[in-house]
DNA sequence: CAATTCTTGACCGCATTTGTCGGGAATAGT
DNA sequence: ACTATTCCCGACAAATGCGGTCAAGAATTG
């Protein structure tokens, strides 16, 4: 699993554009970059990715800037960290062999964890959008997830049932 | 976040303790690395790292090798991993800047979603034991987890409403 | 004492990430 | 047309740390 700062950036950057452009209004790299504390040329390369999965659009030229192509309500983190982070490195777990995993015999004991720790992960990032993070609507969500999807929505369906959660302690895996 | 080889080849090298040996009998670090195709000297030194963890006892000399300190049960895939990855690296979002996220005025807009994220993956990777592991009953697991928790446990209180799972195809976040 | 096996620390090459730099191409205003 | 702005692109540089090796040493068994 790779998640990098370019993924955060990412997110951060559209995230700005979300809150600080409309539909009409373009916002330069520079002023993106000013604001969320990042280095500008490297934001550029960035957004060229982002442009090319159809989340933003440019306008070149004076007054020009980026905008997003669709509604910070349809766009989720998921999307935009999968156009930034591009290599599917589906690794071989048996770096030797060509195959590896995918070799169905020799299918090492941990690969089913993996499979669906990126299941679950991409379950998350999905489930949050740029609208959700403007308007600081993230927090608890985790939480509210492992209590049933539904109450996420509203809190119809209660369904609160502990199941098997031993407590333990975050570690292993750094945000931020 | 940062979730690499280092986490895979040790929760692998545990599996398969949890598989090969018992209370009684204990696994040279050689058998190890050969069933599971790791380079013995690297494993070498995540096993040290385990051991001061607590999750692994030594015995030295002919037929030593390491056993588990607890029931396979009774260790999940998050200490594991924790064990392993070293830093936790609470990362400024601002690099220039000392206190970074922490310090409240300046919290940039996407903190809470890494900081939620990194529950969420917890969550996940707490309720999952050496156990389950070996007993091949990881498959499904994300999928359980998102119906809702208690359906992990058996089935009762069954909870099923969709909740805001747009579909959208995993991208970004990669593992084998 | 000799064979195992863990224990520790130093070391290194390499890939990837995280940028920087400079020039070029569209576009708007004058 | 000229100029200022802004996106666009490719090459390049630096740092980090991952993945792995090597060698010497300390327990333990027979």
């Amino acid at each position: 699993m790779e998640l990098t700062t370019k993924g955060r950036y990412a997110v951060m950057a559209l995230a700005d554009l979300a809150a600080n452009g409309r539909a009409d209004r373009s916002v330069p790299i520079a002023d993106i970059a000013g604001r969320q504390g990042l280095s500008q040329s490297y934001l550029e390369q960035l957004f060229a990715r982002l442009r090319r999965a159809g989340l933003v659009r440019a306008v070149r030229g004076p007054g020009g800037g980026y905008r997003l192509a669709r509604d910070p309500g349809a766009i989720s983190v998921s999307a935009v960290v999968a156009a930034v982070d591009e290599e599917i490195r589906v690794t071989a777990c048996q770096k030797g062999d060509a195959l590896g995993c995918q070799g169905r015999s020799s299918r090492c004991i941990t690969h089913d964890l993996w499979a669906e720790l990126t299941v679950h992960i991409d379950q998350f990032l999905t489930s949050i959008t740029l609208a959700d993070i403007v308007a600081d609507a993230v927090r608890g969500r985790a939480a509210a997830m492992a209590a049933g999807p539904s109450s996420v929505q509203g809190d119809s369906g209660r369904c609160v049932t502990a199941g098997r959660l031993r407590a333990h302690g975050m570690g292993g895996v750094h945000a931020t």
